[in-house]
RNA sequence: GGGCGGUUAGCUCAGUUGGUCAGAGCAUUGCGUUGACAUCGCAAAGGUCGUUGGUUCGAGUCCAAUACCGCCCA
C-alpha cells in the first residue's frame, strides 16, 4: 500500500527546514533520533506522518503569509540594471471594512505582483490607505452622538480631530489586516496613509503649485450642496436617479396687467429665488410681454420677463422659471443674462430671509406651505405626476442641493489635455481599450473640479485670509503675515480638500515626492495601475494629470480595469436587497485559494461578474485536487526512491503530457501577455484536472508498479509536472500552491537521485522561477495526436460499456485491430486495459484481424477498429442499428467535406487549413470503410 | 439625446488574429467507493450562439440594422 510520508529531521535539516514548516510537520512530536549519519540506514528514522486527506486551508494560510512576510519576500530585490514592476494599491478607506471589491483588487494586483515577481523583475506593491474624508468623519461623529452625545462643533475643531486620529489608530489597521489575509503579497514597510507627514506634504506642495500656476482658484459659484454633512460636493459625487415628483403648474403674474404666463416646476420652493422669467423668442403667445416685470408669488419681488431660445416649446407651458441661485441650467442664463443670483437656502436647506415669511422651514415644508398659500392666491393651476431626475449625494443618499457657493476649484482643461494626449499616443495603455473612449470623453468635456470641503477631517486647505486687506496668502509653510499688506492678523481657511486630491498624488507621493528620493527615482512611473472602472474619473483620470502635472511623466504605462463583483444573479449587492457576500465568511468556509480562484477566473477585463458560491465551492474542490495529486506524488517519490542504473526512456504517456504541459506554458504566457488571467488560469485547472490527474497519474500508477527505473523516471516526471502546474498556478491560488510546493521539494531532495528541476529549487514558490514557455519543436503535434487516439480508444470503450450497463466492477475482453498504431497500443496495453476496464490477459492488440470475432461488439475509432466479446449481450440487430446509425453520421460528414474540398474552399483557403480537412476526410472514409466492414461481418 | 457592454446548455459564464456541426463549473439522470481525492470517478442528456441582412471559400467570432437587459455621460 502506498503512503505519503513526510520524514523530516529537526537536527541534520535533511529536511523541512528552510522552507514553511509544512501543517503536517507542526502535529508532530519532537524528533527521536536522526539517523543521517548512520551508513546503514537510507532513511532518516524519524517520526512520520501521513499527508492529511484534505487540504486544510485553516492550518495553512495564517503560516504561510507570516512566513512571506518576515522573511521578506514582499520586499522588492532591487537591481538598478533592470526595470522594476510596480504598482501602488487603490487604498482603501483607512477605517472600511473588507468588501468583494477589495477582494477582487487584491487578487488581480497579486496575480500580477506574484508573477512579475516569479519572472525575476524587481517587483513593488505599495500599499496603503485613504483618509476618507466624509466617511470617516460620520463614523466618528456618530460614534460621538452615540455614546457622549455630543456633536464636533460642541468638541471643537482640534479635539475632534484628535479623536478621529484615536478613531484611526483603533480601527485603522482593520483593512490592512484583510488584505494580509487575501494574501496580498505588498511590501508593508513602505505602506502608506493619505494623512501621514510625508503625503500632506505633497498634499500642500501640490497645492500650491498648482495656485501660483492660476491652475487653484477660490470664487462663487453654482456647487452641489450637501446639506445633511453641510459640505460642498464635486460633480462626480453626485449621482442622478429617476424618482416619482410632481410637477406644479401656475401662473406667473405680470406686476401692470392682470395677464399672466404658465410657468411648471418640480421645486416650487424655488420661485422664492427666482429673477426672471423666460420665455421663447418664437413663441407667439409671450412675445407682447418680454421685456415686462414679473412679480415673485408672495414676495411679490418685481423679476423681468426675458427671452431665450434655451426654452423647451414643449415642456410644460412653455415658459420658464429662471433660478439661477438653485439651478445649473439657470444659473446659464442667468449669467448669460446679467441676472442677479438670490440664494434663498441655508447650509442644513432650511429656508434663509430671503425666503420671506418662509424663513427658517424645512425645503420639504416650505414647499407645501408655498403651494397652499399661493392656491388660496389663485395663482396655482394644477399638479401632476412626473417623472424627473433627482440628485442624490453618493454617500448617504440624500437629495443634493445646487447652491451658490463660494469654494475652491482646479481648472481642469489645461490638466486634462495632456492626459489625453498621453493615451492617445499610447504612452498609456488602457486595458480593455473601450475605455480610452470613455475617458477621452469626459477629459474632453471636463469641468472644473471643486475640491474644497467643509469638513475638519482631511488636508486643511494652505491658505490665509487676510482680515485687514482681504487677501489670501497661499504658502508651503505657515505664513505669520499676509503676503500681500504684512498684516499679522490672517486666518486660515477652514475648509479641507477633497480626498481625492490627495489620492490623485498617490502613485509618486507614496514614492516620496515631492523629495527626489531612491524609491521615487527607481521606482516610479508606475507600471501598472490596477482598478475598478467605476473610478476611472474620481481616481484614475485625476492621477493621470496629477502625474503629468508635477513628475511630466504618466504615474503608469498601463490602466487594468476589472468588472464589479455582482450577486450570481447580476444584482448589485446591497444591504437592503440582503444580497451581500462577505469575503471573510467565503474565505472562512472555502478558503482564500478558492475565493481567489474564481474571482480570477470567473470574469473578463473590464465586465462585470456575477459571484456565485457554488463556483467558490468547485474551486475549494479545485485546491484539494491539488493537494491529493500532491498526495500521490509523494507517495510515488516514496515508492520509487532509487538511483536510476540508466537513464531510461520516456514512455508515450510521459512524451504526451511534457508535451501538453509545454503547450499549456506556451499559452499561458501568450494570454498573460494579452492581460487574459482568467483565460489562462482556465486552462492551467483544465490541464491540471482533466489531463494531468484524469489521465497520466493513472498511467503513471502503473508506470510506478514496473519498479526500477520506469518508476523512477515516472515519479520524476509526476514531480516535475506537478511543480511547474505550482509555478503557474501560484499567483492565483498562493497558499495551495506554496505549502505543496514546499513538501515537494523537500521529498524531492529527499530523494537519493535528483529531482532538481532545470532551474533549481528555490527557496520558496513566492519566489520560484515561472517557467518560460520553449520553441515548439516538430513532433509536439504528433505526439499528442496519437495519445488522443488512445484516449479516444478508451472513451469509445467507456461508453459502449456504459450503453450495455456492462458492470463497472466487471474486466471484459476486447480485440483490436491497430494497423499502423500496433505498436502504439502495444506499449499502452496496459494502461488501455486498466482505463478501460478490460482484462489484461484478454487484451488482444493485432496488426490488423482476417474476421471479425464472434459474438462482439464492434466499434471503430478513426484509423482502429476494436471488438469487444460480450457474450451473451450481443444483439446482432441492435448492433447493426447503431453501426448503421454512426455510418449515416459519418457519411454526412464526408459528404460535407467532399463537397467543401471540391468547392472554392481548396483553392481560396491557406493551405494547412486545406490539408487539415483533406486529413479529417481520409480519416472519416477509413471509419467509413471499417465500419462498413464489421456491418458486413454482422450480416 | 450621446456612448459602451451584454444576449451562447436549466443556472453562472468561457470561447486567440474568422478556419468549418460550440466548451467549463453547477444543477439533472444512470452507474461506481478498502487503492491520491465522494471536496471523487465513469458515462448520459441538454444549445437553430437574441433577430434580420451583409462581407467571406468559411461567421458564435467581422460589418449594418433591430429587439431586449444593464451601465456611463449629458
Amino acid at each position: 500500500m502506498l503512503t505519503a510520508l513526510i520524514h523530516h529531521c529537526r537536527s541534520c535539516h535533511r529536511l523541512g527546514f528552510g522552507s514553511p514548516l509544512p501543517s503536517i510537520l507542526s502535529l508532530m512530536p519532537d524528533p527521536s533520533s536522526c539517523l543521517h549519519d548512520d551508513p546503514f540506514s537510507g532513511v532518516c528514522e524519524m517520526t512520520s506522518k501521513k499527508l492529511s486527506k484534505a487540504y486544510d486551508f485553516k492550518s495553512v494560510e495564517k503560516r504561510l503569509y507570516d512566513w512571506w512576510e518576515s522573511s521578506g519576500y514582499f520586499k522588492p530585490r532591487i537591481d538598478l540594471n533592470r526595470k522594476p514592476y510596480v504598482i501602488s494599491i487603490p487604498p482603501p478607506n483607512v477605517t472600511g471594512e473588507l468588501h468583494l471589491g477589495h477582494a477582487m483588487f487584491v487578487a488581480m494586483e497579486d496575480l500580477m505582483i506574484r508573477h512579475s515577481r516569479m519572472k525575476g523583475v524587481p517587483t513593488l506593491w505599495v500599499p496603503g490607505t485613504d483618509h476618507a474624508g466624509i466617511a470617516t468623519q460620520l463614523q466618528v461623529e456618530k460614534h460621538l452622538q452615540e455614546v457622549e452625545g455630543i456633536t464636533r462643533e460642541q468638541l471643537g475643531r482640534e479635539a475632534f480631530i484628535e479623536r478621529t486620529w484615536a478613531w484611526k489608530r483603533k480601527y485603522g489597521g482593520i483593512i490592512t489586516q484583510q488584505l494580509r489575509r487575501l494574501g496580498a503579497s505588498c511590501d508593508w514597510e513602505r505602506e502608506r496613509f493619505t494623512l501621514d507627514e510625508g503625503l500632506s506634504r505633497a498634499v500642500r506642495e501640490a497645492f500650491v503649485r498648482l495656485y501660483e500656476k492660476g491652475l487653484i482658484y477660490r470664487g462663487t459659484y453654482l456647487i452641489n450642496w450637501s446639506p445633511g454633512l453641510r459640505t460642498a460636493v464635486s460633480d462626480l459625487e453626485v449621482e442622478y436617479f429617476e424618482e416619482q415628483g410632481t410637477l406644479y403648474y401656475f401662473h406667473y403674474p405680470l406686476a401692470d396687467s392682470d395677464e399672466s404666463i404658465p410657468v411648471a416646476t418640480t421645486r416650487p420652493e424655488t420661485i422664492l429665488g427666482d429673477t426672471a422669467v423666460a420665455v421663447h423668442p418664437e413663441d407667439r403667445r409671450y412675445r407682447h410681454l418680454i421685456g415686462k416685470t414679473c412679480l415673485v408669488p408672495i414676495l411679490n419681488r418685481p423679476i423681468p420677463v426675458i427671452v431665450d431660445s434655451y426654452v423647451d416649446l414643449e415642456f410644460g407651458t412653455g415658459a420658464l422659471k429662471i433660478t439661477p441661485g438653485h439651478d445649473p441650467n439657470d444659473y446659464e442664463i442667468g449669467q448669460q443674462h446679467g441676472l442677479p443670483v438670490v440664494n434663498v437656502l441655508n447650509p442644513d436647506a432650511t429656508m434663509n430671509a430671503n425666503a420671506g415669511p418662509y424663513e427658517g422651514l424645512d425645503r420639504y415644508l416650505c414647499r407645501e406651505r408655498l403651494w397652499a398659500d399661493m392656491q388660496a392666491e389663485g395663482l396655482t393651476i394644477k399638479t401632476e405626476p412626473y417623472t424627473m431626475q433627482v440628485p442624490r449625494t453618493q454617500r448617504g443618499g440624500e437629495v443634493v442641493e445646487p447652491m451658490v457657493s463660494t469654494q475652491w476649484f482646479v481648472r481642469m482643461e489645461p490638466l486634462a489635455e495632456p492626459a489625453i494626449e498621453a493615451v492617445r499616443q499610447g504612452r498609456i495603455r488602457i486595458v480593455p481599450e473601450r475605455f480610452a473612449k470613455v475617458y477621452y470623453n469626459w477629459l474632453e468635456n471636463i469641468r472644473d473640479w471643486c475640491i474644497s470641503r467643509q469638513l475638519w477631517w482631511g488636508h486643511r486647505i494652505p491658505a490665509w485670509h487676510c482680515l485687514d486687506c482681504g487677501e489670501i496668502t497661499v504658502a508651503r509653510e505657515d505664513p505669520a503675515n499676509c503676503a500681500h499688506c504684512g498684516s499679522m492678523r490672517i486666518e486660515q481657511d477652514p475648509d479641507v480638500l477633497d480626498t481625492w486630491f490627495s489620492s490623485g498624488l498617490w502613485p509618486f507621493s507614496t514614492l516620496g515626492w515631492p523629495e527626489d528620493t531612491d524609491d521615487l527615482r527607481y521606482f516610479y512611473p508606475t507600471t501598472m495601475m490596477e482598478t475598478g472602472y467605476d473610478i476611472l474619473f474620481f481616481w484614475v483620470a485625476r492621477m493621470v494629470m496629477m502625474g503629468l502635472e508635477f513628475t511630466d511623466q504618466p504615474p503608469f504605462h498601463t490602466i487594468y480595469l476589472h468588472g464589479l463583483v455582482r450577486d450570481e444573479h447580476g444584482r448589485k449587492m446591497s444591504k437592503t436587497l440582503g444580497n451581500v457576500i462577505d469575503p471573510l465568511d467565503v474565505m472562512e468556509e472555502f478558503g482564500t485559494d478558492a475565493l481567489r480562484f474564481t474571482l480570477l477566473t470567473g470574469s473578463t477585463p473590464g465586465n462585470d461578474m456575477n459571484l456565485s458560491i457554488q463556483r467558490v465551492e468547485a474551486n475549494r474542490n479545485f485546491a484539494n485536487k491539488l493537494w491529493n495529486a500532491g498526495r500521490l506524488v509523494l507517495m510515488a517519490l516514496d515508492k520509487a526512491r532509487i538511483e536510476p542504473k540508466d537513464s531510461p526512456e520516456p514512455t508515450v504517456a510521459d512524451r504526451w503530457i511534457m508535451t501538453r504541459l509545454k503547450e499549456l506554458i506556451r499559452a499561458v504566457d501568450r494570454l498573460f501577455n494579452n492581460y487574459q488571467y482568467s483565460e489562462a488560469g482556465r486552462q492551467i485547472y483544465e490541464f491540471f484536472w482533466g489531463e494531468f490527474a484524469d489521465w497520466y497519474l493513472e498511467i503513471a500508477k502503473l508506470q510506478l508498479d514496473e519498479g526500477g527505473d520506469r518508476a523512477w523516471l515516472t515519479a520524476r516526471t509526476m514531480a516535475s509536472v506537478l511543480d511547474t502546474c505550482l509555478r503557474l498556478l501560484h499567483p492565483y491560488t498562493p497558499y495551495v500552491t506554496e505549502e505543496l510546493w514546499g513538501i515537494l521539494k523537500d521529498a524531492c531532495q529527499d530523494q537519493p537521485a535528483s529531482y532538481e528541476p532545470e532551474v533549481g529549487w528555490e527557496e520558496a514558490l513566492i519566489v520560484a522561477t515561472w517557467p518560460e514557455p520553449s520553441a515548439k519543436s516538430q513532433e509536439e503535434d504528433q505526439i499528442v495526436e496519437r495519445f488522443s487516439l488512445i484516449m479516444d480508444m478508451v472513451r469509445a470503450i467507456r461508453n459502449l460499456r456504459s450503453e450495455r450497463g456492462v458492470e463497472p466492477a466487471r474486466r471484459i475482453e476486447a480485440i483490436i485491430s491497430g494497423g499502423e498504431f500496433t505498436d502504439l497500443l502495444n506499449s499502452l496495453h496496459q494502461a488501455i486495459a486498466v482505463l478501460a476496464r478490460l482484462d489484461p490477459e484478454r487484451l488482444q492488440i493485432h496488426p490488423s484481424l482476417e474476421k471479425a470475432p464472434p459474438e462482439s461488439v464492434p466499434l471503430v475509432v478513426g484509423p482502429i477498429e476494436a471488438y469487444l466479446p460480450l457474450a451473451g449481450m450481443v444483439d446482432l440487430a441492435a448492433e447493426r442499428a447503431r453501426l448503421s446509425k454512426e455510418l449515416d453520421e459519418i457519411n454526412v460528414q464526408i459528404k460535407r467535406l467532399e463537397g467543401l474540398l471540391a468547392g472554392p474552399f481548396s483553392e481560396r483557403a491557406p493551405k494547412d487549413v486545406v490539408q487539415k480537412e483533406e486529413k479529417k476526410l481520409a480519416s472519416l472514409q477509413e471509419s467509413a470503410n471499417k465500419i462498413t466492414g464489421q456491418l458486413r461481418s454482422l450480416e
